[in-house]
RNA sequence: CGCGGGAUGGAGCAGCUCGGUAGCUCGUCGGGCUCAUAACCCGAAGGUCGUAGGUUCAAAUCCUGCUCCCGCAACCA
């Protein structure tokens, strides 16, 4: 039963090709680390596993990013692929595959498939007639407009009638319906609602494909003047990486459909709206699974002894090793919805569970192995009726654990195995084996109890493995259980260890953190503040000359009114005296200022900034602020003497 | 009325589909034990389940209004 999401014997699991940009915090590592795990155990059970990750290298910001520090963008990408590459190997995620959208197979299946669709009609040149947001070089349709500006930056949108391609979505509306609706595609269900009430109900439009004004990303091969959309281009890596379009690979036939694609919420849209329609353009399975979690939040968390908080996830591993990193993150997400993270909880999770629960239940009883047995288990033994909860919830566990895991359901699955070791632990105060041990005659009982307690730690800690692998290899070591005897077809089976069986005290699992103690380290990292010397580079890098900055006219003024703007939660809409007929500035500042108290204030502004709308209101010019903090902003204020409308220099 | 999620003992959550003794983890307090990583086990305190109504013999659970939070969207000229 919960082999049946391998029964073919394959089983094929991807994340979502990253888009490498900023330093990559915990939040990044979930879903990978949650595909590893699911990866790990598909395998244990024995299934031909293909796990694919990668990275997406193509798009303006990449094009931009690569310019700024100077470098080709292929040159640029190459770095980060080699970051994100360290980071997946320190964190022993065991994937199968990389894909690149910069490796020459995958553009040569993006290709194929363009020509392919194009024969077949789904794709379209067209007019553009849309609006086009040149900074964010976007196109927008009437209907995403707001106030008749750009969406995403609020900017003035241009009219474009160049030439694209379009994608032929709107055939699909009816077909997508159904697959969000009538089938189990999308995880977790509340997710079909929020797609199809915002993105399908009212017919979906058709997809522009193809941008004149992006050079770094892959070209038209029936018209090299346009390049792919960076959503179309990447969602394909999902069969390029298989071999589908090209020779590089020969698996497509065996692997395909996926049995799960794994991604963050936001993306989901892509995923269960424009990828299936591809491929039902394409003729070809959609696949079967696709789930959809939360995001790790980190200023959810109140800090209760103010303890600054630490997302690098080398330093996290450094800390605290790496499978209790991989542990916290499985353990505190919850099904579809978003988990907190911070220090504390991360420590918390450590002492409890990890160091508490199952390190010393497995220091305790190897111990008592040791001490009572010196280390080897005599085979007379002596059940009693005490031991038959034990048993049954140890045998019972693999097909939970199994269950959760088909349904991605990482940290109820973690949750079960934990409640068997804290029934371990229990089990050793209702049979008080130190005072069984007083008494030669009791010493048969006395194996026994030792015994049960070894079955149950080889059990969860097979289980626990794909979640925790370098540290239950160690385990094994300390319980004297050989590698057969953590295969998968054993785990539902209570008495595979030999009867007997030979223990060896090892070094302490994990190491209980002393939670004040790491906080004092802690807060001292975190005050060293590396960030500053970073920007320093970046300036040092991107410098003007005096002409530029004289093109920023920047002056004094009065704010002689000041009210908020009720449609917009941060905005407050100033009156400034500029010392000629007055004008109207729109400011982002409503969460740190009140109207009242910028009333009379003299500001620093830029004279001379294109006029904008923002949420209907006209804004003429930007006042300075700066930032504070986290999440703090200061206005830059004048004394109160500084006549209106001089010129700042 | 843009879309959606949420409000349950100090903290984080489950329960709500299919109404009927409010459960879990952490924390706090008390006890037990001594094999163990000052760990483990037991017990206790602590909640009028956001608010106001309605349906019902009975509502955390169903219906309606309201308040507040959080995402998305908007938005920091």
């Amino acid at each position: 039963m919960s082999n049946e999401n391998c029964v073919k014997g394959k089983y094929y699991i991807t994340t979502p090709i990253y888009y490498p940009s900023g330093n990559p915090h915990v939040g990044h590592c979930y879903t990978t680390v949650a595909c590893d795990t699911i990866a790990r155990f598909k395998r244990m059970q024995g299934c031909d596993v293909m796990f694919l990750t990668g990275t997406d290298e193509h798009g303006a910001k990449i094009q931009q990013n690569a310019e700024k520090a100077g470098m080709s963008p292929q040159d640029f990408v190459d770095g980060l692929v080699e970051k994100f590459k360290k980071l997946w190997s320190f964190m022993n995620i065991s994937y199968d595959r990389y894909v690149r959208t910069t490796d020459q197979y995958h553009i040569e299946t993006v290709q194929n498939i363009l020509t392919k669709l194009h024969d077949k009609g789904f794709i379209y040149k067209g007019n553009y007639v849309g609006k086009y947001c040149v900074p964010c070089e976007s196109f927008w349709t009437e209907k995403q407009l707001v106030d008749g500006k750009c969406p995403d930056c609020g900017r003035e949108v241009i009219d474009s009638k160049e030439d694209a391609y379009f994608l032929k979505l709107s055939d699909f509306t009816d077909r997508i319906i159904d697959l969000l609706k009538n089938t189990d595609y999308l995880r977790p269900e509340t997710r079909v609602n929020e797609m199809i009430n915002n993105f399908v109900k009212d017919g979906l439009e058709d997809l522009c494909i193809s941008r004149t004004s992006v050079k770094w990303g892959i070209p038209f091969p029936f018209d090299p003047d346009h390049t792919v959309y960076v959503w179309l281009d990447a969602l394909l890596n999902y069969i390029s990486a298989l071999g589908y379009g090209n020779n590089t690979y020969n698996d497509f036939d065996k692997f395909w459909p996926a049995n799960l694609h794994m991604t963050a919420k936001e993306i989901v849209r892509f995923h269960s709206i424009v990828w299936p329609a591809v491929l039902m353009m394409l003729d070809i399975p959609v696949p079967k699974r696709l789930y959809g979690h939360g995001w790790i939040n980190f200023n959810g968390a109140k800090m209760a002894k103010s303890l600054g908080n630490v997302v690098d996830p080398f330093i996290l591993g450094e800390r605290y090793g790496v499978d209790a990193v991989r542990y916290q993150i499985l353990r505190d997400m919850p099904y579809g919805s978003d988990s907190n993270f911070s220090n504390e909880i991360m420590i918390g999770r450590i002492n409890t569970d990890l160091a508490n629960d199952l390190g010393n239940l497995v220091s305790r009883t190897v111990s008592m192995a040791e001490q009572f047995f010196g280390g080897t288990l005599p085979s007379e033994k002596t059940s009693d009726p005490l031991d038959s909860e034990l048993k049954s919830m140890a045998t019972a566990l693999l097909e939970k654990v199994a269950g959760y895991i088909d349904e991605a359901q990482l940290s109820l699955a973690l949750a079960e195995i934990f409640k068997v070791i804290s029934r371990a632990n229990k089990y050793i105060d209702e049979t008080t084996p130190w005072i069984l041990a007083k008494d030669e005659s009791k010493k048969p009982r006395l194996a026994a109890v030792l015994y049960n307690l070894l079955e149950t730690i080889r059990i969860c800690s097979a289980l626990l493995c794909p979640f925790m692998p370098q540290t239950m290899p160690k385990v094994w070591e300390q319980i004297g259980a050989e590698e057969n005897d953590v295969k998968y077809e054993t785990l539902g089976t209570f008495g595979v260890l030999s009867e007997n069986v030979t223990v060896k005290k090892g070094p302490v699992l994990f190491p209980r953190i002393d939670l004040d103690k790491e906080i004092e380290e802690i807060n001292t990292l975190v005050d060293k503040k590396p960030d500053i010397r970073e920007d320093e580079d970046l300036d040092k890098a991107n410098t003007i000359t005096i002409d530029q900055f004289a093109e920023v006219k920047l002056r004094s003024g009065e704010i002689t009114a000041c009210e908020k703007i009720k449609k917009a939660k941060k905005l407050l809409k100033l009156t400034v005296d500029d010392g000629r007929g007055g004008r109207q500035i729109v400011s982002g500042i409503a969460p740190w200022y009140t109207p009242e108290e910028l009333v009379g204030k003299k500001i620093v502004f830029v004279a001379n900034l294109a006029p904008a709308k923002l949420c209907g209101e006209t804004s003429e010019g930007m006042i300075l602020a700066c930032d504070a903090g986290e999440n703090d902003v200061r206005v830059l204020f004048l004394d109160k003497d500084t006549p209106n409308g001089s010129t700042i220099r």
